[in-house]
DNA sequence: AGAATTTAATGCGAAACGGTATAAAATATG
DNA sequence: CATATTTTATACCGTTTCGCATTAAATTCT
């Protein structure tokens, strides 16, 4: 369903690499630190290059932007497997965020949507609403989990899904900002475990 | 102890005053995008004044983290107030902390430091480390508080008081993020019940 | 009063910025 | 093979950037 020739030169990059090498420059340096020089070196194009294929820098920006908030859906919603214990499921929502916020083992760079959209959510309206998005959807689909918690006896009946998801998204964006402030792996995991302990129950 | 004439033209504004001015600028664009000429509108102050009194533009950023950072431990330590039980002192933290992030009642602006500060974090050091420091001695500081309540028997001796802190913590810096991303304040207020509740404790 | 010293104002200057015009290269179509 | 179309490469344009050089103003010290 794509294969029908384009006629004109071909493009002779892969697009989707591109935006990868394109999102490690923001995710280091920040939408307004990023330059054009920066994320023409990094992936191998030339700005015209980029222009055509991504449009200006915002809209690069934005679209890196996107694609690791379904990268991240995707993610999460493999955590949250309902075959497995809910505590499980949130261990591993912990480990599969602090996979890509410690980026290896060596440094850390926490979340690229916390850690570089929130900079610029006040003045780029559109950069505010991936992020808001982002942050809802989220909490949503750890919201159905514990609905299903709930209605498994896992949680009692006195639970309130909602906020023990927003609050079980908020100990993963308190691991995202300390990642990027150097926070070592041990200290992150340790945090983890203890917000699972906490969210899930101490039973 | 101040009043030592220093001779020479004495300045004729208000450097705590300008550094608030430069601050709000940070806070609503971030570093990178705040530009000398933002600053220096924003302050009254002509760029070599403003180089004169701060140093360059990390210098002067650097110091406006380092007053807020300051400020907050104030409001902190101020909430955490030991005569009152437990649950009012992480409650006043929360309700604290919100009374910056929405700045009046209007726009959110978040946390100046998780804000701003995490964007930079990664391309320069000295920023990292104010944010680490911030983050720390925040954590310290209801850790504290957190001791205590074990030895009052505000909480069960099972509690691990640092643990505590820190998730005490990561409720805030959700809050910071959510403020940011534009959440309303009924919203921010909900998750900061929900927190204490979850914190301190259902009984 | 005059010298010394500090701050304030204007404005410059080299570099970096984002974005694009222009032309060459590579492919499909007729 | 010629033409149309799309991508790539070079180079450039106007603007903005940060920082400072220079000069004027205001105060203290001698």
């Amino acid at each position: 369903m794509k294969d029908e020739k384009k006629r004109g030169r071909p493009r002779g990059f892969d697009a989707k690499a591109a935006l990868g090498k394109a999102r490690d420059v923001f995710w280091d340096k920040g939408f307004s630190a990023a330059s054009l020089d920066n994320l023409s070196a990094a992936t191998n194009l030339n700005r015209p290059s980029l222009y055509g294929a991504f449009g200006d820098k915002e809209a690069l920006y934005l679209d890196a932007l996107e694609g690791y908030r379904q990268d991240g859906m995707g993610v999460l919603t493999e955590a949250l497997d309902p075959s497995l214990p809910l505590r499980d499921n949130i261990a591993r929502v912990y480990a599969g965020a602090l996979a890509i916020y410690l980026h290896g083992e060596t440094a850390a760079r926490g979340c690229f949507l916390i850690g570089t959209a929130t900079a610029e959510a006040i003045q780029h309206e559109r950069v505010r609403e991936v992020l808001g998005r982002s942050l809802t959807d989220f909490d949503g689909e750890i919201e159905k989990r514990m609905r299903l918690a709930v209605e498994r006896g896992e949680l009692p009946d006195s639970a309130d899904p909602q906020m023990l998801a927003r609050l079980a998204s908020a100990v993963m964006h308190s691991l995202a900002v300390r990642a990027r402030a150097g926070d070592s792996r041990e200290t992150l995991e340790a945090i983890a475990r203890s917000g699972v302990e906490l969210i899930c129950g101490r039973s």
